[in-house]
DNA sequence: AATAATTCTAACTTTTTGGTAAGTACCTGA
DNA sequence: TCAGGTACTTACCAAAAAGTTAGAATTATT
């Protein structure tokens, strides 16, 4: 008769959900990327898409995006400027997250009044 | 010739992104549900498991969790005290989202050296 | 000549979040 | 009688995140 004993994997440096969220974690970063999807998106566009967020934090967070590459961005040399942004192929894998995120909350929050 | 004309759904209050992450968006509450995952697991398991997280942290989170019906507590009556933390139906129903951030996690940014 | 459109940038302040350190309660065993 | 284990609680402080406001660049339009 032995103790029974508990498989833990504990939360470090490894931990796969640190890491990802040490990408996503930001209050609008997972939201960027759901507007995104797998559309282009101009960041007025975006700015339109996510009415509540100020100018700074959305290219603070684009700027992020990018360095990360999780975005792609692509400047056209025009007046007035057109700046387009898109998912780059790390970004797209993080769809499925975002679908499971979207799915809970549509599912379990949302009331349908 | 008709203008393209762009669908976009703005994130507002009913943005189910927005509503998951009200729930879920901590520093620590993504890991929390994932080290509880399908399991029960104490208070000092938990500090274990997350070692860098704090006991003001790690309390404040599960309160918080449970307060949102996502965690169920149950204490025993005994000394030394011991409490016991699981996922109720609806804390369960996030383990998907957990399991995607991992498998991106593990794919993608967890280096295998 | 002034205004509008578009994509930013920078300085400053406020709010939110997280960390530290200490303490509480209760019983057990040395 | 005194440390040890367990699950917290509280008060205080620091750091990080986010908000506000203003402005800059360039060209076309009025």
């Amino acid at each position: 008769m032995e103790k029974k004993e508990k498989k833990i994997l504990p939360c470090d440096d490894n931990c796969p959900v640190k890491a990802s969220l040490g990408l996503l974690a930001g209050k609008w970063t997972m939201m960027i990327i759901f507007q995104i999807g797998n559309d282009v998106m101009r960041y007025g566009e975006l700015k339109r898409a996510i009415p509540s967020i100020s100018e700074k934090m959305l290219i603070q967070e684009l700027n992020m995006l990018v360095e990360n590459k999780l975005v792609n961005k692509k400047a056209y040399p025009e007046i007035p400027p057109r700046v387009e942004y898109r998912l780059t192929e790390l970004g797209l894998k993080t769809i499925p997250i975002i679908d499971k995120l979207v799915e809970f909350g549509k599912e379990n929050l949302i009331k349908l009044s």
